[in-house]
DNA sequence: CATAAAATTAGAACGCGTTCTAATTACAAA
DNA sequence: TTTGTAATTAGAACGCGTTCTAATTTTATG
């Protein structure tokens, strides 16, 4: 019995994954989240209902192993090569972003399938090591902000992208619920990080951060309806 | 027929909505949300599965019902009288996470209950009304230490009320998950919200917020194991 | 009191995620 | 090729949120 995956055992294995996988994400592409079932997840995918019970031991993990599938983030965030290291953290914001804004009518769906907790099972919006290897990325930008003399170095980055990553899930909380709509996801996204890196600011990066803040700003008013004066959405009552 | 909430008819309506959100309540404080089905809750209030569904509409309802029924948040809210605006809003936050710390046995599993979307249904973590009273509450917050020159005037308070809010709901989020600890939830909300506050404030509410930063900072290092130099956790592998 | 309207009731039903059992298939090792 | 084992399979089952139907109870009105 060999323990790697060279066997044919271990390759109609990797097969029937990735024809789950790739069940589920056309049924997402195809009717959003609203047939997006086991049942129908097995019968796309010409195995048992059972099976990816086997092979991935959930719905959210399936859900999973399709947001990973489709992203190939830690590639092309390698790649940015901004001037300073603030520019370099919004060109990844929006690199990570435009997964969501440019396919909304995909991401939409796994989101909320990512989301509910569904019983009392294990959640999460990523897979541990991708966690892990976001935080590593993120860190390093920010790191780099301080030794740029961008960021007030007394701050830990650590703290930096926790907080960050709490504003980031948030966001995409009210996006995923639809409280936020797409057009806005950016502009909201990028206005949050702004701020809070603002807050951990040098008086160099400050200025920087001032022109992300009004740009970003714009932008959410030029979608939204601009009533004169206070914007007050009407609400009934 | 009368219309009004007076007649006998209503008045029994009324006391079977609220044996239901009493059964919803024990059921969360004895079980978590272990045992809080629909079926479970009925039984506990002597009704019928049909009853809350007539008189609420769904689990996320009567869920939301027994959120609100354990919040007297407005109220406390405007009794808060610190030095300034920051104070203030500082003051706000900890009254605001206080509910969630100090009983997270009980909100933990409200939360969860309350994020899953649950098929196609709507989700939500409050109710409009409730949601337009804090955006409200911590819009004139905000307003009030624009105009004490603590926090710059020109970005606008409902940008600002919004991040926050996006904020918020990521660390409850994280925290409703498991993933952020009791202990931590307080500062880490707090420390985002020193954050993105300084990222708007003035030079005088800058040394402000630079305290309230050091502080909170301090409790979230006070409250991890702090391991020497790296903070690195160990993760398998 | 009699009658009409409104609400609750018991109970079945649907699709869901998940688990389990027993039978069958496919592969590896001898 | 035979044998042992690992995996998939069909299918039933469980509890869940939700909806529906038909019967029953309760209240308001004349």
């Amino acid at each position: 019995m060999q323990a790697d995956e060279t066997g044919k055992r271990e390759l109609a294995k990797a097969e029937r994954r990735s024809r789950i996988v790739h069940a589920a994400r056309d049924l997402i592409r195809e009717t959003g989240d609203t047939n997006l079932s086991m049942r129908m997840i097995a019968k796309r995918a010409d195995v048992s209902l059972a099976t990816p019970y086997n092979l991935f031991g959930s719905k959210h993990a399936v859900v999973l192993a399709v947001f990973e599938d489709e992203r190939d983030f830690a590639e092309r965030f390698s790649r940015l090569k901004a001037a300073n290291a603030i520019e370099r953290l919004f060109d990844a914001h929006a690199l990570a972003t435009s997964y969501f804004t440019d396919d909304p009518d995909f991401y939409r769906p796994l989101w909320r399938a990512l989301l509910d907790a569904q019983g009392s099972n294990e959640t999460g919006l990523a897979t541990p090591e991708r966690l892990e290897q976001n935080r590593e990325a993120w860190h390093m930008l920010l790191e780099a902000a301080q030794r740029e003399g961008l960021l007030d170095p007394t701050i830990p980055a650590d703290l930096l992208e926790r907080t960050l990553s709490f504003f980031a899930n948030g966001v995409m909380l009210s996006w995923a619920m639809g409280v936020l709509p797409t057009r806005d996801l950016r502009p909201s996204s990028a206005l949050g990080y702004a701020m809070v890196l603002r807050g951990a600011a040098t008086d160099q990066g400050r200025d920087i951060l001032t022109a992300h803040i009004e740009k970003f700003q714009t932008m959410l008013r030029r979608s939204n309806a601009p009533a004169k004066g206070r914007r007050k959405v009407s609400l009934g009552s």
